[in-house]
RNA sequence: GGCGCCAUGGCUUAGUUGGUUAAAGCGCCUGUCUAGUAAACAGGAGAUCGCGAGUUCGAAUCUCGCUGGUGCCUCCA
């Protein structure tokens, strides 16, 4: 066997059998070079560590740098080390694109067998392998067509097609990682083993189209998480146990809120708890409103299909309407109706009924408007994502010159009410022209600039999105980010110049003439139920006082202690406060216990001694702490806490 | 709507390779302790295992269809 000698980078030499890795050699150098060495140098030429050596020489190792690799590096590889161990495990499985996104990234996979969450682990474990095995990262350049050939010949279709669907003409980068290479833009880290091999973890299965078009075959995508270093993943998989536990299901079951079933699927069966947050946000919102000059408005939800052809629903939306047909005994003919799945053609109706002078506008009029939408059935989700709901939608009539006006005064509105309830971290996008559009160029000019002006007139910048308003004008989109940076799309403001044209509205100008209104639909919350399952998760079942369902459970230590509870209790409500006795023959700890599980933000615990002294001990949610307080004291304290933020 | 997963008393779950009266905790009911701040103790009632077929001597357990839920994809004008 040939001995090779190698000198070592402080001098010393020794003695290697032939067929020795640059690894190897590292390895008997040190420990903490071991782990950053990247590559040797053996007699003037560049070995990767996995390489045999085969000359006798001295040796340089390098070093990769101390800082870590970037985040969104180490994510990228790992897609492509997940592919390559995939294929490694199922050598018949395609592959197709592999992205990264927040938290980490996804590939999509072609392959006849479902992915099982035991195979989970399974493609960890060889990713760790392929880490371990601490391979260079290279890039090659390949001609178009030789990359095409390379791809048909290895029976991947996929990057066939996403080949062809690059534009232009230049060469295709490809990246190597050992001996898998992939189509990629790049770039990547230096060498596999610049992966945390602890600091990643694979999260789920899902299917995916291809491209994202529902007409394409599904594909099998799976989800991987990455961070730079395993408390970097710790850290993660801890926040989504917390996202987990505010889930707006589990504690809309947890304080007996809501609940939904089978026979009505996507609506939900509000109980005495959940109506209450309901209606304390619909008084609210209804309190704002009117001393905003809105008219409280209310039209029907049966309609007769015919305002549906007229409003242009029943061709562009039908597929997502409830239709209702009335078969009476004696008609000659069904009467079809449908559900109304927004609330702007009844608008219109009340809008119509009477001639509206320039001097009535601008009109504006709100609903709690409950629709219908038939969703399709993957697209439900708890209360948040519903077949029947109720909007807080408004519709202001108004002129051309009234827009800017009136959008910046709804954002002021919309501003007041999600600093109201908490939201004080909220974007706005602004949505313009998509491709398909009715209306002069010169029209969309003036509307977009108008909604951009008053956006910045009422003091907030927006993000453009250009495309992405409604085919009959722009939009601004708000979306509020939660406690734990999700975010939610709820307010929108939309302009819209064709329904009033379409369904006739005019009004009187000062010139005696007809004309039509420009139509402003706007919504803050959204949705009833989307809105408070937000609110839940938001805070995380600890809402604020005033809108707490159950606001003080006065607890009795002692049944000795039940008339002064009566006494309390009374006392709190003649204040406006939802209070209620628990006067149940259980220990304390037993009624502290429950009501805390239930989100109730104060517990008045009351024994002998508070019934002597006519006070009351206080505890609140989230506090282990307790207070003793006059009862005077506390009845006026909680007054106040009650009190809705608009009427402080 | 698509792909995967799931469906057991009111709730949360256990039910090993299909085999006698389907298990537990919480909740509920009854009784006992008058209790000091996140679950006192004892007893009791309560499910034919989402629905419908099929395989089998036998199915909560296997197969198919349906319904609903769930995670994503698409969608949210």
């Amino acid at each position: 066997m040939a001995q090779i000698s190698l000198t070592f980078p402080d001098g010393n030499s020794r003695s290697y059998e032939a067929g020795v890795t640059a690894a190897d050699v590292a390895a008997d150098i040190s420990s903490s070079l071991r782990k950053k060495a990247i590559s040797a140098t053996v007699g003037g030429q560049h070995w990767d560590l996995q390489w045999p050596i085969e000359a006798d020489s001295s040796i340089a190792i390098n070093t990769m740098k101390d800082e870590e690799p970037a985040l969104e590096l180490v994510r990228h590889d790992l897609a492509h080390i997940m592919a390559r161990a995939v294929q490694e495990i199922w050598s018949e499985t395609q592959v197709t694109i592999g992205p990264v996104i927040k938290d980490g990234w996804y590939y999509d996979f072609d392959r006849k067998e479902p992915f099982t969450p035991e195979d989970l682990g399974l493609i960890e474990k060889k990713m760790k392998e392929i880490i371990n095995k601490r391979e260079p990262v290279r890039t090659e350049i390949w001609e178009r067509d030789v990359a095409i050939q390379y791809y048909k010949d290895r029976g991947e279709p996929y990057k066939v097609e996403l080949i062809e669907s690059i534009p232009g003409d230049e060469p295709l980068r490809m990246y190597w990682h050992g001996d898998w290479q992939d189509l990629c833009r790049g770039p990547h880290l230096q060498h596999t083993g610049q992966v945390p091999a602890d600091g990643f973890k694979l999260m789920s299965i899902a299917g995916a189209y291809w491209r994202g078009d529902s007409d394409r075959a599904m594909l099998q995508r799976i989800y991987g998480t990455a961070f730079t270093n395993k408390e970097g993943l710790k850290a993660h998989l801890h926040m989504l146990e917390e996202a987990a536990k505010r889930d707006h299901r589990k504690l809309g079951r947890e304080m007996d809120l809501f609940h939904m079933q089978e026979e009505a699927p996507g609506q939900v069966f509000w109980h005495p708890n959940g109506w209450n947050i309901y209606t304390s946000l619909m008084d609210y919102m209804r309190r704002r409103q009117n001393s905003d000059g809105y008219q409280e408005v209310n039209s029907p939800e049966v309609i007769d299909r015919k305002l549906w052809e007229a409003s242009g629903h029943w061709d562009k939306y039908q597929e997502n309407m409830f239709i209702v047909e009335v078969d009476e005994d004696h008609a000659r003919e069904k009467a079809i109706n449908a559900l109304k799945p927004m609330n702007c053609p009844g608008h219109v109706q009340v809008y119509n009924h009477g001639l509206r002078s320039y001097r009535d506008l601008p009109l504006r009029y709100a609903e709690f408007g409950a629709c219908h939408r038939y969703e399709p059935s993957g697209a439900l989700h708890g209360i948040m994502r519903v077949r029947g709901f109720t909007q807080d939608d408004g519709h202001i009539f108004c002129t051309m010159d009234q827009i800017e006006a009136e959008s910046k005064k709804f954002i002021a509105f919309l501003a007041q009410t999600y600093a109201d309830l908490g939201f004080h971290n909220w974007t706005v996008k602004l949505s313009t022209r998509p491709e398909k559009r009715i209306g002069s160029d010169e029209t969309w000019d003036v509307l977009e600039t108008a909604l951009g002006a008053a956006c910045n007139a009422a003091g907030y910048d927006y993000d453009l999105l250009p495309g992405e308003g409604a085919f009959y004008g722009p939009k601004l989109e708000f979306t509020l980010t939660d406690a734990i940076g999700r975010t939610w799309q709820c307010g929108t403001l939309q302009v819209d110049t064709n329904m009033p044209e379409r369904l006739g509205s005019k009004y009187v100008g000062p010139d005696g003439e007809k004309h039509t209104p420009v139509m402003l639909h706007r919504a803050c919350l959204g949705s009833f139920e989307r809105f408070i399952g937000i609110l839940i998760e938001e805070h995380a079942g600890k809402l604020p006082f005033w809108l707490a369902p159950r606001q003080v459970v006065v607890a009795t230590i002692v049944s000795d202690a039940d008339d002064y509870a009566m006494e309390v209790v009374n006392a709190l409500k003649a204040a406006g406060v939802r209070a209620e006795a628990d006067l149940r023959n259980e220990k304390i700890n037993f009624k502290v216990r429950e009501h805390s599980v239930g989100k109730v933000p104060m517990i008045l615990a009351l024994g002998a001694r508070e019934v002597e002294e006519k006070t009351v001990t206080a505890r609140r949610l989230g506090e282990n702490k307790t207070s003793v307080t006059s009862l005077a004291e506390i009845v006026s304290e909680l007054g106040q806490a009650a009190t809705p933020p608009d009427l402080l």
